[in-house]
DNA sequence: CATGAATGAGATTTCATTCAT
DNA sequence: GATGAATGAAATCTCATTCAT
């Protein structure tokens, strides 16, 4: 079982650098120590390897989006730590969290495939979180005025945007988290003090 | 020379929806009405092809972003404009965008490759446009006094957070170019009257 | 195209002499004198030869049987030009009718196959021939008043089992084709004058 | 014990139904429900089962053979003994017995495998059988004179070609059985009453 | 400019077989 | 007796590319 893990650990980490069908069976072998067959005596192929995977990744991913605490003092606290969540994740897991971010969309055109169905999942309760939330936060005050739908598809961007800024190794988010944080404060919280 | 084009036009989509390794030849042109040997007779292979197209997508890229007025009233109206050139860059060239985006990530580990260098040279772009507008803005006391650095890293994943979305056909990004603008402005911009 | 036939002719050989699944596309190429890519060029694949082969095969079969000529003198006639047709298209085509008889029935389980299709066409076909035959003997008087049934699936296992024997190159023929006619003949024929 | 003849019954289902190139170890461990490495316990390999599955129910048949009586009242009689064995045998063994017609040809061309051998044996047998029944039968007046050779291969091809049918599905043989008999009679006896 | 036919290189996958337990 | 894990060898098939016309 320990070749099994060496597989999907390396097979993760190539789908992520080099994409699917840029990472050959016999690659993810080599790398891994192992021969081409056991692919095919612990999975179906390289597809469902793949799947395997990214299914691991997203049931991951969600359990963790269910353990984000509701009974914050504040609404943007919520927001706060989503973003905390998503910055935590892919210090954890880069290759699995990239292999979301930039292999998946070139696979999206065929609506039952695994990614086109996590993505569209992750999308769903990542808008019913933040609209709740932004919601809320207006309704009692504590946030301005603002357009919800568009807010929340913002905020969805700009997390997408800054996991994808790091996993193309373009930036390391030390520092970035904070920020993103006070960025959005800024912009959503009334009346704070001036900085 | 019509044909010529069909087959940039036809690489272009399908580079872009499916990655440039799950793209064959074959489908290019069965898609586009010729066959085989005419990508040969036009360009050096499907490399080739695909270069031509990066190239001339950079180029028309690259050249936008000189055209941005420099003179504006405020600093932040650069920012603004920035944030409309992409979006409507995107309604001008879906394909050829979203291939920048989803397609060059995953041949990123070549650093001679037409892909990174081009990235590199958008990064050192943006970076030092938006260094400048925020250095100018805080100095001139238009801007909150946020860190530049963290500041202009989100800046540009917000952007590409946007086309991101748009590129998996997440979004219909109308009315969120007006909207981003908004959440920067709020954020960024002192003294505004609340909403 | 020649080459195109020269696959042709040496898969059917060698499908015949080896079966379907023992027989490699390498060992068919190399006997052909080609690479093995174009049988994937002028097929989908080696199922498709094999399938393109027994259509062939097939078609020229029943275009055969619909040349019997159905205004014999006599009905016992009809029987023998059916045998004859039988021994004179193992002697032309002896690779291609080995194969519907040797290969095929390893793919009968699936069926929707085309084995399967046109073993049973061909039985159809026989059967309606040889009872209308035996049928109108017996009514004229021609033939002894045998059951029907049973004696159309004897004179069809009859025929199946020589071109069986020929195929297994057990027999040679020659001389079987005239005392097999003789045989049915004294079976069926009332009144002949003994030997 | 019990699995090993699990084993055994598995694999002579399979090879008579899909070949023996067509069917795998893995297959038939599966539907016998056993693991593969108990065909190497009790075989040497695929190729050694399939041999001692040949070579049993050769044995069988020949034993069979030598069953049969010599001391009939008419020549014909032994030729119905003859065709009533196959009939049974088929009963009792329709996998094995299918095998030996069908699985068998196709490894025919290397004269020392165990199909050749025990095809030509049987042959042999079969021929002599025949031979001595017809010649015989001829001198005593009891058949008509017909060419011995020929007879013999026709009878044999009979015998083959119904065995066969009755395999591939397309019959169920009863009343068959008595139908040939009485078939070979009218064309081989002498003096018959008309029916 | 354009194509039908063909190929070299290599990818995925299968399968009989073995090893360690 | 029996098995889960693993493998060497080879099969089918794909694909970018080229040749001859």
């Amino acid at each position: 079982m320990k070749k099994k893990n060496d597989i999907i650990k390396t097979a993760s980490r190539l789908f992520a650098e080099q994409g699917f069908e840029a990472t050959t069976t016999l690659q993810i072998t080599k790398e891994a120590g192992v021969t081409e067959p056991l692919i095919y005596y612990h999975f179906k192929g390289k597809d469902d390897l793949f799947t395997h995977i990214l299914s691991s990744t997203f049931k991951e991913y969600f359990s963790r989006l269910e353990t984000l605490n509701n009974n914050t003092p504040t609404e943007f606290e919520k927001i706060e730590n989503l973003i905390g969540l998503h910055f935590q994740l892919v210090e954890e897991l880069p290759h699995e969290i990239y292999l979301t971010i930039n292999t998946c969309p070139t696979r999206l055109k065929d609506p039952e495939n695994i990614c086109a169905e996590n993505i569209k999942k992750q999308k769903a309760w990542l808008t019913s979180f933040l609209t709740d939330c932004l919601d809320k936060g207006i309704s009692i005050g504590e946030f301005n005025k603002v357009p919800v739908t568009e807010t929340v598809s913002l905020i969805i961007a700009i997390i997408n945007g800054l996991l994808r800024q790091r996993g193309l190794k373009l930036e390391h988010l030390s520092g970035l988290n904070k920020e993103s944080v006070e960025f959005c404060k800024r912009s959503l919280v009334k009346n704070l003090t001036e900085l």
